[in-house]
DNA sequence: GCCTTTGCCTAATGCCTTTAGGAAAAAAGT
DNA sequence: ACTTTTTTCCTAAAGGCATTAGGCAAAGGC
């Protein structure tokens, strides 16, 4: 007779992000996931709600492991260094972990990205702000620029947005965020 | 007898595009495109290769018409004017055609991407950027992080990342801006 | 050792994609 | 105008994924 596969929601949401990054996020599919248990998709349903719960929930995985990592790159770290260590764990994540990366873009009804990492994201991003001297008022529009190119630049370079043209991307990365540590230095003030 | 309901490339991508930013471009599917023209599915097969071929010309219209409204922005204008103008069409554009923006981020094969507006793009931003005092070396990079911050702003403002938290977006957009500028008048000078 | 819960299965439906092959309308040639 | 060719749409058919309904057998609680 055969063993059981003893499945179970994490392992599943597990082998749905590696399938992720093997084939990509739009490529997740319970059948897929199924086949990789030898098992029939219909089990599934018996730890996932359905196929939309699935990939919520390796969104909500991906968004937990990056903030891990960020946590720890940035323990000790400050002004600059904090920036970089940061950033840094963006761009390595999404290109260790393409298929993990998309699923963090994954559309999340309300409740529940408040109750995922996403927070705690915001809050680090704060974090490496202290080491700059921001009027309080616009530390929320510089989290949401620092996001916007963490999350832009990522995608554009995956996307292979950047092939193609000259100069290698590690070169730009290096001066996007000389760019940020200038800028954040030198945030200009709200006129009115 | 039924009139035929002559049908074409151009007639079926426009629809699909139209249909993109009402359900969401992950839902443009051949089916409901050929719904809309009271045909059956099988029949998009005369004027579309497959599925992805209609996907990839969608993207191609959006990237175009994106194109257009840029160049029309620019037009007459420099310095952070061109600057606010340019970034606006994107967010603006995103706004008014979300499906057609999300058709935008489209994975293109590099001969399509190549063929396709997405150099327009970049001419100006570049264009843009002669408003500012940017080595010749600097300018690629200051290109990537432009387009990072329009494609990583837009990006989490229409998946509402920026929900729930308080200020409110357009003002971030604005001081986005203001940023951008100052960044770009005072880009750091590179290293070595 | 029963009995309930749990985990996986078969059956079946619906929707989407895509290939094959046909028929009739539109266009072109004589 | 009439025939031939091309174009455009159709029916048939197969394959894949998602999902619901209903069943059986293994695990675990008493």
């Amino acid at each position: 007779m055969m063993v059981r596969a003893r499945l179970n929601t994490e392992l599943l949401v597990g082998a749905g992000a590696d399938l992720a990054d093997e084939a990509g996020f739009e490529h997740v599919t319970l059948s897929e996931v199924a086949r990789r248990f030898d098992v029939k998709a219909v089990s599934l349903y018996t730890h996932l709600r359905n196929s939309h719960d699935l990939r919520t929930r390796i969104a909500l995985l991906a968004l937990e492991e990056l903030a891990d990592r960020a946590a720890d790159a940035l323990a000790g770290r400050s002004g600059k260094d904090a920036l970089v260590a940061l950033a840094g764990v963006y761009r390595d994540y999404a290109r260790e972990h393409p298929g993990r990366y998309a699923a963090t873009r994954f559309r999340l009804a309300p409740e529940t990205a408040a109750a995922s990492a996403g927070p705690r994201h915001v809050r680090m991003t704060r974090a490496v702000l202290r080491g700059y001297d921001l009027p309080e008022a616009e530390q929320t529009h510089a989290v949401r620029l620092l996001g916007s190119v963490f999350d832009g630049y990522t995608d554009l370079e995956m996307g292979g947005g950047f092939d193609h043209s000259a100069p290698d991307t590690d070169r730009t990365w290096s001066r996007t965020l000389d760019a940020l540590d200038t800028l954040l230095r030198h945030w200009p003030a709200p006129e009115r």
